[in-house]
DNA sequence: CCGACGTCCTGCTAGC
DNA sequence: TGCTAGCAGGACGTCG
């Protein structure tokens, strides 16, 4: 579920709650996530305190004593949250790292697509980001998204849902970004002209933008750090409003399969 | 190399 | 009311 705004939005949440906290045990669930905590990794963990919380895409990134990092993502249901102690945990809750403090926090995550995996280094951090993700959509340079979008024929939607050409767009924002754009998602990436490119970028920048403002979009299990549930899913002009009106010209909304994805669109805005 | 598609997993719900 | 097929915000592996 969680894509760059409901990331953003819960490593907000949680700094307040977990800087300077020191970890005083973990404990594992039973059930497997996508890459498995080790075992061992308790162990090197308990006693780091916590020194920063940060996001890149939508990877979260828990910086503990040097040079160990947790880091986390939240797959189609993860949800992370710092809970009392001695408050029960919650079905499909896979990972419990006990603070200072009376408090824990807590990984669950009901599909188990998401991960939560200790790097022992800054090297290993940075390779595994790297090797995943491009850059950041805020700031993106114009010449760069210009010239990724020609050189490859795919939809825009699969474009724009690559982490590797920019990093944080999910299906949501991808399909509102579209339409704020006035782009049809299936378009070829290599057909558009670079007044479109610019247009998407900024549409993209300005739809993320937004969506923290409004503390990310709550769908179904998404909730935020401190256990909110996001705003911005009132603002959606296409995603999920499939038969309803455009809110810039009154058609119906159109809904279809691009890149694998259930994709939004307005018939007559985009193009 | 590229793009399309299946797969991982559980829970909810639309439709019969 | 009860059942079930299909779908869900992501990422990765495989296939042609």
């Amino acid at each position: 579920m969680p894509e760059l705004p409901e990331v953003e939005t819960v490593v907000r949440d949680l700094r307040p709650l977990l800087v300077g906290r020191t970890i005083r045990t973990v404990r594992v669930g039973r059930r497997k996530l996508r890459d498995a905590w080790k075992p061992g990794w308790g162990r090197k963990v308990v006693g780091s305190t916590v020194a920063g919380i940060d996001r890149r895409g939508k990877w979260i990134l828990v910086a503990l004593d040097e040079p160990l990092s947790l880091v986390l993502h939240l797959g189609m249901t993860g949800q992370l949250r710092v809970r009392p102690t001695e408050e029960s945990p919650e079905d499909h809750t896979h990972l419990r790292f006990e603070l200072d403090n009376g408090a824990e926090l807590r990984f669950r995550d009901v599909r188990r697509f998401g991960s939560a995996t200790l790097f022992e280094s800054r090297a290993s951090l940075d390779r595994h980001l790297d090797e995943r993700l491009g850059p950041e959509p805020f700031g993106l340079d114009p010449e760069y998204f210009f010239n990724r979008l020609k050189s490859s024929a795919r939809p825009l939607k699969a474009a724009l849902l690559d982490q590797k050409l920019i990093a944080g767009v999910g299906n949501i924002y991808a399909d509102e970004s579209c339409h704020l754009a006035g782009l049809y998602p299936g378009k070829r990436s290599n057909t558009m002209t670079r007044r479109q490119c610019e247009a998407l970028r900024l549409a993209v920048e300005r739809v993320l933008t937004r969506a923290i403002d409004g503390r990310g979009s709550t769908i179904r299990d998404y909730i935020g750090g401190s256990g909110l549930a996001g705003n911005y899913q009132n603002e959606f002009n296409v995603y999920g409003r499939t038969g309803q009106p455009c809110p810039a010209c009154g058609t119906a909304i159109a809904m279809t399969r691009i890149a694998g994805r259930s994709s939004h669109y307005c018939r007559r805005c985009q193009a």
